[in-house]
DNA sequence: TTGTATGCGTTATCAC
DNA sequence: GTGATAACGCATACAA
């Protein structure tokens, strides 16, 4: 190889003056443009290979208006359900040509509104979001919407109308499914730790759940009912206050699984025998339920299958940008299951 | 409002023209540049908001010839240790006003490979690669060197060396503390499950558990000794491989958390005592070996800590950029310390 | 099938 | 302190 003077980088410019043709024809090429020469193409992609030419999708990008990146604002890496989800996400898009840019809130309403104004200014082609614990005001996602930008919430989703896609699981089956269960079961007694019902996914399987139990004419008592951050911090205080006097609970409905793996922890700590004297359902299926003693009773939310739906949306609603209508269609739900095990 | 009509989107220059003044003296205005005047830079950034302008971050970075995203290639994002290591990571670069962009490559030496040329052709300012399970030839990354894109590889590094950064976890340490403590322990039967030795992690594990025992005259035995993927699955199969004679190990180190708990699993189904029989350590202190029962004994990597340094040495690197010498310097290795529980 | 010319939106350089 | 201008690298409309 010739030494060639350091100047900053190989462009298509630089292939054409190579090649002695122009730089549209060397654009052409490398894209396999129909209307070009089998010859020139392979001259040029030569070339190219030879010249350590690296295609530029900055460049490209600002001319084609478009980043070809999609944005993700997921709570936290770290859940169970996100983590598959991700994972199953990005499959998906790299396949339709996507990057993904994974951004993570931490649960905070701040950190997410600095993260849609940042991946608003990347300019994303478009947005994916679950929202953050106390999300309500929404309106940092406004301007995905006036530009016509596809957004996408899943999961955690806005609690009102807005024009974006909507794809959640069935929570409210979900809750409807745990306390149905755990009557069957003979609970009589029910406790419930929940997450806040800023929280859209709180909201509908506290609904689901407590209409399990008045179909059997049972209330929960209120100060047995707990809506809260569902760290195992919180879940630990919250049973201490549920099993301080004579009267104690039955069952238990955990809005997720950390806080049905303190409660399991808990009761072997107080020696209160499992599912004899409680019983005890999680919710998301985290492996973590399988592995304990006993394995915890939870709902298994399908997160590959969700984050399929998305991308299907996502690249229907790209494709369509620019043609006429975009009709969005109801919030798309996913289904649930009760997977069964020995708490209950 | 006024209606406006409905043209792409407003840029600096729109703004300069409602203004009236020049597009330079806008772009100095939004970016805080010196040489204004207060009273423009006002009226500027005040017209900017009433217009629903958003820089375009692509026509930026071409022009500053830096995209502001740093790539991240990691084998899963399921795994404890690098989602921790993630959101670290992410919090740091954020700060530092990067974005991350995440990609997965499933341990797949292949996608490994596309999501090199992916990333380098998205024209990521940096990249940092924690190496899929079998790849050796790393040569998907000397373009980076060669362009002198920061290059950081951490946890599983190159077995050769390169011109990139390294900054990994003490393995050697890891290995030689969990040989020690088995000993101690009262082990003299040792098995050993571990990755494959094409990975530098279970290379300076598998030499440091082997210093420990030869240090105290005891040696491996070649058929308790398996280098294998380290799924639940394929735990199994060795342990059953393991136990189904008259002679067998009473301490083994599982070189991840997800062998040693199999290996629990598998212990209690065949009714082996642990520690009395078998005595179990774990590497990554995975919060899964603190829910079983009993919780396991396991290596501690802390994650964040060794984002912090790469995220430190990635920031040093960019701000050095361009600048004379990039001196390399060793790698840097991070320590780790054994978490004692009830497995040992 | 190929070439010419232009513009995507921003910012650095130079001039005033 | 501000303005005019050019250039980053690419992809297209149009011409040939």
């Amino acid at each position: 190889m010739t030494s060639r003077k350091p100047k900053s980088e190989n462009s298509i410019v630089d292939i054409a003056r190579a090649l002695g043709i122009s730089p549209a024809t060397v654009s052409r090429a490398l894209n396999d443009n129909s209307r070009i020469s089998e010859a020139t193409r392979m001259r040029v992609k030569e070339m190219a290979k030879e010249m350590g030419y690296r295609h530029n999708s900055m460049a490209s990008s600002l001319r084609n208006r478009r980043s070809n990146i999609i944005g993700l604002i997921v709570p936290r890496i770290s859940m169970y359900f996100h983590a598959y989800f991700i994972t199953s996400l990005q499959r998906q898009l790299q396949a339709a040509g996507y990057n993904l840019m994974i951004c993570q809130s931490n649960d905070s309403v701040k950190l997410e509104k600095e993260l849609a104004n940042s991946l608003y200014s990347a300019r994303v082609d478009a947005l994916v979001v679950s929202l953050a614990l106390y999300t309500e005001d929404i309106s940092h996602f406004d301007g995905f919407l006036q530009q016509g930008i596809p957004l996408v919430f899943y999961d955690r989703v806005p609690t009102v109308e807005t024009g974006a896609y909507v794809i959640k699981g069935d929570d409210y089956r979900g809750g409807l499914l745990a306390g149905n269960h755990l009557m069957q079961a003979g609970c009589r007694q029910m406790a419930y730790i929940s997450g806040p019902l800023s929280c859209s996914i709180y909201q509908e399987r506290t609904r689901g759940f407590v209409d399990a139990l008045a179909k059997h004419g049972i209330a929960l008592r209120e100060d047995w009912v707990f809506h809260q951050e569902l760290t195992a911090e919180n879940a630990w205080n919250s049973l201490r206050k549920l099993f301080k006097g004579k009267h104690i609970p039955d069952g238990l409905f955990a809005a997720n699984d950390t806080t049905a793996i303190a409660a399991v922890e808990f009761a072997r700590e107080r020696q209160i025998p499992i599912p004899d004297k409680l019983k005890i359902i999680g919710y998301s299926n985290d492996p973590r339920t399988s592995i304990i003693t006993p394995p915890i009773t939870s709902v298994e939310q399908y997160p590959s299958e969700m984050a399929d739906k998305v991308a299907d949306t996502l690249v229907g609603a790209l494709q369509r940008q620019g043609s006429a209508v975009t009709r969005l269609g109801e919030p798309l739900v996913c289904p649930v299951d009760l997977v069964r095990r020995m708490t209950t």
